[in-house]
DNA sequence: ATCCCGAGGG
DNA sequence: CCCTCTGGAT
């Protein structure tokens, strides 16, 4: 079979399944959605959700959050690991905001890497989702998903970015990131996965493929 | 006891 | 490139 057939195979089950992936954590406000997709980078979801609540309660703009402790941030959402840094960055990204960008998210994919904590990814989600921007950045999770699909080589996420890039559509590209990562999590998990359970894996999975 | 994950820094 | 940072999950 053809690569581009698969793709197709591909894109019609994800859209089979999702067919409008939810926006993560349903914040429509990009600075919600950056505080949230910042956070969930080593955490998932769910419980990005136990303790998002309070952090926007506590200041839910750049304006705000900029003028709050630290520490107070840290203890909110302590429970996602790496919070110091993150809590850092939460508070220096709001002050660089409101200095720098009136308070806005810019809907610019170097001004939002510029951002304390925000990298590739995190600025790709954004674009995507805030901003409806066809921007597509692959993670490990989407790194590993497109090596057993045998849609890459393995080689690097940068060379795996490349080849999606090449395979998928740009106009796919906006729901894709979410589809791929809601399939993953769902059907193809990094650990304790069964490639039979996967409706991808098991038509279309490297042989020999193990746990991760 | 080890793995996960992206950002950042050496 | 390679390493560290956190704390929950496995």
């Amino acid at each position: 079979m053809k690569k581009s057939e698969k793709v197709a195979d591909i894109l019609n089950i994800l859209q089979k399944l999702y067919p409008k992936p939810p926006i993560p954590l349903n914040h429509k406000d990009p600075y919600t959605l950056l505080i949230a997709v910042l956070l969930s980078a080593q955490c998932t979801d769910a419980r990005v959700n136990t303790f998002t609540p309070a952090l926007f309660e506590l200041a839910d703009n750049p304006f705000d959050m900029m003028h709050k402790d630290v520490d107070d941030i840290k203890a909110i959402i302590r429970p996602c690991g790496l919070s110091p840094r993150k809590s850092k960055a939460i508070s220096e990204l709001s002050r660089i905001l409101v200095e720098k960008h009136q308070g806005q998210v810019p809907c610019d994919f170097d001004a939002l890497e510029e951002l304390p904590g925000v990298g590739h990814k995190t600025a790709s989600v954004v674009m995507s989702q805030a901003f409806e921007v066809p921007a597509f950045a692959v993670d490990t999770h989407i790194h590993r998903l497109a090596y057993r699909w045998g849609l890459s080589t393995g080689k690097s996420v940068e060379q795996t970015e490349k080849d999606l890039k090449r395979l998928f559509p740009k106009e796919t590209w906006i729901a894709l990131h979410l589809q791929i990562i809601y399939f993953g999590r769902e059907f193809c998990p990094a650990r304790g996965h069964d490639p039979q359970a996967c409706p991808i894996c098991s038509i279309y999975g490297r042989k020999g493929i193990k746990k991760s």
